[in-house]
DNA sequence: TGACATCCTCTACACTTGTAAATATTCTCG
DNA sequence: CGAGAATATTTACAAGTGTAGAGGATGTCA
C-alpha cells in the first residue's frame, strides 16, 4: 500500500499527464499532443516513455507494431508523492506552515479562498473519532 | 523581484538548512551538522556546498584559510519555489485541489485544521481589496 | 513492385547529481 | 624546526536526465 514514494521530474510530469489524458495511446500520440508544449522529437517523447515504464510509472503493451502505454500509477498518487516531497524537505513535516505559504505565495481568488473553507469544515467532520 | 524561480534537490535541501540555522558557517561545520543524517564526508559536503554557491543559491567568503558560507535565498524564497513547481506540474495551477490533496494525504491533527482555518479566515480579510 | 510514410530500435552525448579519494596547504605546539 | 591536526583543492566516476540522430522494419497506395 505504501509504495516508495513517487517522485517524478518536469519531463515526466508532462508526459505522465498527458498518458494520463488519453490512455491507452501510442508513443506518436503523445509526441504529437506535447509537441506545441516541449517541442520534443518522437526519438525524445519515446526514450521518455520507455525510461518511465522502466521505472514502473507505466506500463507499455506491443500491439503487432503499435506499443500502448498507459498510466501504472494514478494521478492522486503521484501528487501525492509531490506533495509529501515538499512536505518532508521543504517543511519538515509541518503541515501548517506549508499550506500557510501556499495561499500566501499563491495569487488566489476570494472564491478559492471559500472553497477551502468548506473544505476544512468537512475533513473536520470526518476527522472525528 | 520575479526570480527564476527555485529548484532544489534532496541534498540541496539538507545542505541549505543547515546553512539557515547557523549562518555565516564553515564547510566542517556544515559537514559534522549533518553527519549524522547524511553521513557525508567532508569532500561531500564541500563540494554540495560550492556547486550551490556557483548557482547563486548560497555566497561564500574566504577569510584567511577558512571558507564562510551564507545563504543567498531566504527559506521563503525556497519553500515558495518548491510549492510552485508543485503547484504548476502536479495541479496545473490549480490551488485548491492542492490544498485538497495535502490535508487529505498527511495525518493531520484536529488542531491543525483549527489552525488552518483561522489561516484562511485571516487571509480572507487581507484579500478584501 | 517499388516509393513513401510510419513507427520502431539503437546509440550517443552533454550536463547534473551524489559521492568521495587523493593530494596539497597551513597552523600550531612541543 | 618538524609532526600532526585541520582545511582546502583537484579530480573522478557512476547514475540519472534531457535531447535526439541514424538507420531498420512495415504497411500502403499507385
Amino acid at each position: 500500500m505504501n509504495q516508495p514514494l513517487i517522485e517524478l521530474t518536469g519531463a515526466e510530469w508532462a508526459i505522465i499527464k498527458a498518458v494520463w489524458e488519453r490512455e491507452p495511446c501510442t508513443a506518436p500520440a503523445v509526441q504529437e499532443a506535447l509537441f506545441a508544449e516541449t517541442r520534443w522529437t518522437y526519438s525524445t517523447a519515446r526514450t521518455l516513455l520507455d525510461r518511465m515504464v522502466g521505472k514502473g510509472l507505466l506500463r507499455a503493451e506491443k500491439q503487432g507494431k503499435m506499443t500502448s502505454y498507459r498510466s501504472a500509477v494514478t494521478r492522486e498518487q503521484a501528487q501525492r508523492g509531490e506533495l509529501l516531497y515538499t512536505l518532508k524537505h521543504a517543511f519538515n513535516g509541518a503541515l501548517t506552515p506549508m499550506v500557510q505559504c501556499l495561499i500566501e505565495s499563491g495569487p488566489l481568488k476570494e472564491s478559492e479562498l471559500d472553497a477551502l473553507e468548506a473544505l476544512i469544515k468537512s475533513r473536520k467532520k470526518t476527522a472525528k473519532k
